[in-house]
DNA sequence: TGATTCACG
DNA sequence: ACGTACGTGAATCAA
């Protein structure tokens, strides 16, 4: 069996990451989606095969100046985009880092490269591979000369390998005879001139017929018409394409065989260039393939954990004594089946839960051997709060910090944490996950040895007084409320659902005879199929996969057409039954209550998130939804209370822009969207008109959300220009607002994140993008997140206050669910009056604002009549 | 698994 | 000129 070379055209490769793959950054902002692409490739080339050896060719030129890759591009010769440059030098130095011999030519292009080391190492009895996505290469193809081709879409990669035989099948001609093809044709973005009015099909038909240009040329008589005319113009271009189209296969290539020898890929210092730019995934591909020749450093990240693991009573005694005896300690509880402990890095323990060891007991001498630990860390610190009692200073939660650190990723969980900061590579995530005795382990160990790492960093970030005040304090609220959870009435969930039975019913069949057809009306591809085909409506294309059937565009349509009509309210109420009548249901616990998780580390500005069941979102919009919010009840003897913000956010806009007429209106005590509107358009109070009244609150919101004038325009239903205006007049009114929000702008691109009034950072690697469209995103992101962020931060701020109040006022009354600006409490009936007054003046001090922060407080005995 | 849709702030 | 509002989570369909 002969040995096999791999040889990747590496410009080219690195191309088809780039358009294959999002435009994904690593937390620097530095862009690597054309870097994983390439890993991504290299490693499925590699794997199921057997190469011994292995070279990347670059091209030396300038990537603007005239390669066709980046000219694939509709003709015109774009400049590739600065994301896909900055990518380019990386990748060398990622790709000697790793031992790859790289091969480039002052002039020449890494076809001739990979050319000439093909057929050199065909000569020489290897087998080669030529890994490029261009296809130009298919000349060299032989016999013993595969040219692989992958196709990256959705980050899924598939090859098309071709030798002599398949270049056959897919173009009619031998592999040499391709190059007389091209040399017909032509190829604009290649500046290869061809014969004119002369495409791919007559190109094939004149080679196949007379081989080659040569043999065209001593049969020219036997041509017709205007080829035979553009034959004879265009021969000196047809000789001169011929030349352009042929790869050199004799370059000055000086690399030898055994230079190309795969040795390792990972090594010390290819680990540490693959972590810099995060490309993690990477490490866990390649290093299969290091084995062989391996020079042993591969194993030295691997993260391996035995702990001590305890059956026994007496041992557990003694553990938790030494636990009381130590200053610090890593922590994470596996569910019903025990705890792990980290003394140090090399001291772990797993108690199991096992014959007299319960989880009670567990939670009992834990609780006393931490009671005077000074130092506790453990990821997701919620669940560990049954274990180590009530949050207080010296309790740290990794998770936390690292979301701080950047809240935009998402794997902020104890093996990533290994992996980004200690060197630690404990394998598969998914593997790992399913072994909760062996994740615990790495769980607490990685707590222990990452924690203060990780608070530095924040602490360089000056975000400490964020985490230790705001967000460590608000964990254990969170943990309160959603062990409390909340009363759901599962009988009329059930009643409800059968109402919207009913009417499903009935919508299905009128719809199905509208159609003149049965079909299923939750699917957007067969529904728009029906409406926009069948039924032949008014309303085009607008997604790739076909219509689309969003609500917006069906309401233009429902006036005129029932069947339309019939669907949105079908929509309506299937969405209330599965969503929430159904839905909800299933997450009812044995003591009648929905326990929702309340989640610390998901936004990317600083909010709390709520899954499983999602319990803010539950309808409120329209009647028949806020219905729902009746099953929600007290228990008894209790009445419910609910406190929201009336505009915050707004309010938070006028404090940090400083405006100095937004700041007013909002003293003047009148309604904000009226006086916005008397101000913005220029009319006395009195005659603002609802509508008037309606379009300045529109505005008001956009200039919240980063304000443009197409999203005002769609939201209000009128022209762009319209929308302008409106922007235009609101900015001429409030001066403030525009410096401030511009201000942010400009502050965030110079930063590379924006920041809330506390400290707390979102990063915003969209604005530095070369497309239009994601740096306006990032435009938007950058005048929102200081807003949005900063109300969480204060919301945040008050529950813990409202939480430590009623502690110890009214211990019996319970802060049970958080929406964003909106707080609901389980309050005990003879404690409404000191409930209200507590989480009022808690929600307006808060913050102290140069405008007053506002709550309204209602009761009531289900959520609807207390909100 | 990703796209679409829609519930909330 | 580019094509959009900011932030979430769940259900469903169609690969």
């Amino acid at each position: 069996m002969a040995e096999k070379i791999l040889l990747i055209d590496g410009n080219s490769i690195m191309n088809r990451g780039f358009y294959g793959l999002p435009l994904l950054a690593n937390k620097d902002g530095f862009h690597t989606n054309a870097l994983l692409g390439f890993f991504n490739i290299l490693a499925k080339t590699l794997d199921g095969d057997d190469f011994k050896y292995l070279c990347v060719a670059f091209d030396m030129k300038a990537p603007t100046f005239r390669h066709k890759m980046y000219a694939e591009y509709k003709g015109t010769r774009k400049p590739a985009p600065s994301e896909f440059i900055e990518q380019l030098p990386v990748i060398r130095v990622l790709l000697k880092a790793m031992k790859i011999p790289v091969v480039e030519l002052e002039g020449y292009e890494a076809d001739d490269i990979l050319g000439t080391l093909a057929k050199r190492f065909e000569k020489e009895g290897l087998l080669v591979t030529l890994l490029s996505g261009d296809r130009d290469l298919l000349q060299i193809a032989s016999d013993n000369i595969t040219i692989s081709i992958p196709k990256t879409s959705k980050g899924k990669t598939e090859t098309f390998n071709y030798n002599t035989k398949d270049v056959y099948e897919e173009y009619g001609v031998t592999p040499l005879e391709f190059i007389d093809v091209k040399a017909l044709q032509g190829d604009t973005s290649d500046n290869i001139p061809g014969v004119s009015k002369v495409g791919p099909k007559t190109a094939t038909q004149l080679i196949q017929q007379y081989k080659n240009l040569e043999g065209i040329y001593e049969h020219i008589e036997e041509t017709k018409g205007a080829l035979h005319d553009n034959l004879i113009k265009d021969k000196e271009n047809a000789f001169l394409s011929r030349t352009l189209a042929t790869i050199d296969i004799n370059a000055p290539v000086e690399i030898k065989l055994e230079d190309c020898a795969t040795v390792d890929f990972i090594n010390e210092e290819s680990l540490e260039a693959l972590r810099k730019y995060e490309l993690n995934s990477v490490i866990k591909k390649l290093e299969v393939f290091d084995g062989a020749v391996s020079e042993g450093v591969t194993d030295k990240g691997k993260d391996e954990i035995s702990p001590v693991i305890i059956n026994d009573k007496e041992e557990a005694l003694k553990l938790f004594d030494r636990i009381s005896k130590s200053d610090k300690i890593g922590f994470y509880p596996a569910g019903e089946k025990g705890v792990a402990i980290s003394l140090s890095e090399t001291e772990n323990y797993f108690i199991n839960v096992f014959f007299e060891i319960t989880v009670d007991f567990l939670k009992e001498h834990m609780l006393e051997a931490t009671s005077k630990i000074k130092h506790l860390c453990a990821f997701d610190i919620k669940k560990s709060y049954p274990y180590i009692g009530e949050y207080r200073e010296g309790f740290d939660d990794p998770e936390i910090l690292d979301y701080l650190i950047d809240p935009l990723r998402s794997d902020h969980f104890a093996i990533h944490i290994g992996e980004r900061y200690l060197d630690l590579f404990a394998g598969d995530e998914k593997e790992i996950l399913k072994d909760e005795v062996r994740y615990a382990s790495f769980a607490a160990r990685n707590a222990l040895m990452s924690s203060d790492l990780l608070f530095d960093k924040v602490r360089e970030l000056k975000m400490d007084s964020l985490y230790r005040d705001i967000e460590m304090p608000l964990s254990y609220v969170l943990y309160y409320m959603e062990k409390d959870g909340v009363l759901v009435d599962k009988d009329a969930l059930t009643q409800y659902s059968e109402k919207l039975s009913k009417r499903i019913g009935e919508l299905e069949k009128s719809i199905y005879h509208q159609a003149g057809c049965e079909f299923n009306i939750n699917s957007p591809k067969q529904l728009g199929e029906v409406l926009f085909e069948t039924l032949k409506l008014p309303g085009g294309k607008k997604t790739r996969s076909g219509y689309s059937t969003a609500a917006d565009v069906l309401e233009k349509l429902s006036e005129e057409y029932g069947i339309v009509k019939d669907i949105l309210e079908y929509r309506t109420y299937s969405k209330l039954k599965s969503t929430y009548a159904d839905g909800l249901q299933n997450y009812i616990a044995e003591d009648g209550r929905i326990h929702t998780s309340f989640n610390q580390t998901i936004t990317a500005t600083g909010r709390i998130s709520s899954s499983e069941p999602n319990l803010q979102n539950i309808p409120i919009r329209t009647e028949l939804g806020r219905e729902l919010r009746k099953v929600f009840y007290p228990k008894k003897g209790f009445v419910f209370i609910d406190a929201d913000y009336s505009q915050i956010e707004l309010r938070l806009m006028a404090h940090m822009s400083g405006d100095e007429s937004l700041i007013e209106a909002y003293r003047s005590n009148k309604d904000i969207h009226r006086i916005t509107a008397s101000q913005v358009f220029n009319k006395p109070f009195e005659e603002v008109t609802d509508q008037d009244r309606r379009n300045a609150k529109a505005v008001n919101f956009g200039i919240i959300y980063g304000i443009s004038s197409y999203g005002l325009s769609q939201d209000l239903s009128i022209s762009a220009k319209e929308a302008a205006k409106y922007i235009k007049d609101y900015f001429a009114t409030f001066p403030g607002v525009r410096a401030y929000i511009d201000g942010n702008v400009s502050k965030a691109k110079e930063l590379g994140y924006s920041e809330t009034l506390y400290g707390r950072i979102r990063p915003i690697p969209e604005l530095k993008d070369s497309n239009f469209m994601r740096r306006s995103f990032g435009e938007r992101v950058a005048m929102n997140a200081p807003i949005q962020g900063t109300a969480a931060d204060i919301m945040k701020i008050a529950m813990i206050n409202i939480f430590k109040r009623l502690k110890a006022e009214t211990p019996d009354s319970k802060l049970i669910i958080q929406v964003h600006d909106e707080v609901l409490i389980e309050a005990k009936e003879t404690d409404v009056e000191k409930v209200k007054n507590i989480v009022v003046e808690e929600m307006n001090n808060a913050a102290s604002l140069k405008v007053k922060l506002e709550a309204d407080v209602k009761d009531g005995s289900n959520w609807y009549e207390a909100h």
